[in-house]
DNA sequence: TACGATTAGTTCGTGCACGATATAATCTAG
DNA sequence: CTAGATTATATCGTGCACGAACTAATCGTA
């Protein structure tokens, strides 16, 4: 019984948000080779570029990402010459990033590479901020659900 | 100079797909929590589901992750008696994953809690067809995406 | 048939990402 | 003004994901 699968694969958001993701990272990964520079640290560098100078905190909350990942990962970047690392004067449990000079050349270069990628893309300005809306409102409902944990069926 | 950033991060499906896949791999993590299953693991099920049998090769294509990802991925499934590993007989070189009657019933429960996320999404069956689609579509395009590689500017 | 090219999978080293846990600074009741 | 709660970040252990390099099997062509 149970011939036909509930879904298809190729319906599945889910199958296709991680694929597209793993692409976006090779992809990027290849424009990257060799400078020691990823894909998510592009990420960090938009979001710097963006707001401006921003807490730990404050970057997890932008990238989606927990701090525990950012935390080493900034480390990185400051000893690369990318960003610097501050403890706030006024509260110093806080460490607050701020994107250097030389982080801002490295950006300039790297969203020439974006710029390709999405232009592979062939979606107009319109359509492809649509539809990072929708994934940006799939991602808010995403982090609200909260599923039951499953059961693993005895051997 | 520069002060309006190209994009506003919000505006970048790279991001927003990037942020996407983690929100899913979260909600996901959660309801297999304490099971040892996994997202990755649920995407290799769902593909032997729809199509039987596959050698590494072709699930590799299917889930769009590398071979040297699934390689090991598959032995601990193996191990865990989800799938079975058995060597071709017409080509000594391939390795055939089959879904035991232990995977099958891990995915039945699996797909409840992705049912669970995919009623989060708030989408009908017909957008949620669209969506996928589309983000299929983007991933083959990135696939083909060449980007030239990015300089890293002198400090 | 036999030897170089190709193909399938594996192993290795590195980096990201997470939950759990730790530590230090700040806040808040009492 | 101090003990316990809370908050910001860091550390640790584990798992996924990749490119590069390896091994073994098969193919192709002379």
């Amino acid at each position: 019984m149970s011939q036909t699968p509930k879904y298809r694969l190729a319906e599945h958001i889910c199958h296709q948000a991680y694929a597209l993701d793993r692409a976006l990272n090779r992809a990027y990964q290849t424009a990257f080779a060799s400078t020691g520079f990823t894909y998510p640290k592009y990420i960090v560098l938009l979001a710097l570029d963006e707001f401006g100078p921003l807490t730990i905190g404050a970057l997890s909350a932008h990238a989606g990402v927990e701090t525990n990942t950012l935390s080493p990962l900034l480390k990185k970047m400051a000893e690369s010459g990318i960003v610097t690392r501050t403890r706030s004067e006024a509260d110093e449990r806080q460490v607050v990033i701020a994107m250097t000079e030389f982080g801002a050349a490295v950006l300039a270069n790297a969203r020439e590479a974006a710029a390709e990628i999405y232009a592979a893309f062939g979606l107009g300005e319109k359509e492809a901020a649509e539809l990072a809306q929708t994934l940006s409102k799939l991602r808010d409902a995403v982090a609200e659900a909260k599923p039951s944990p499953i059961k693993i069926p005895p051997r």
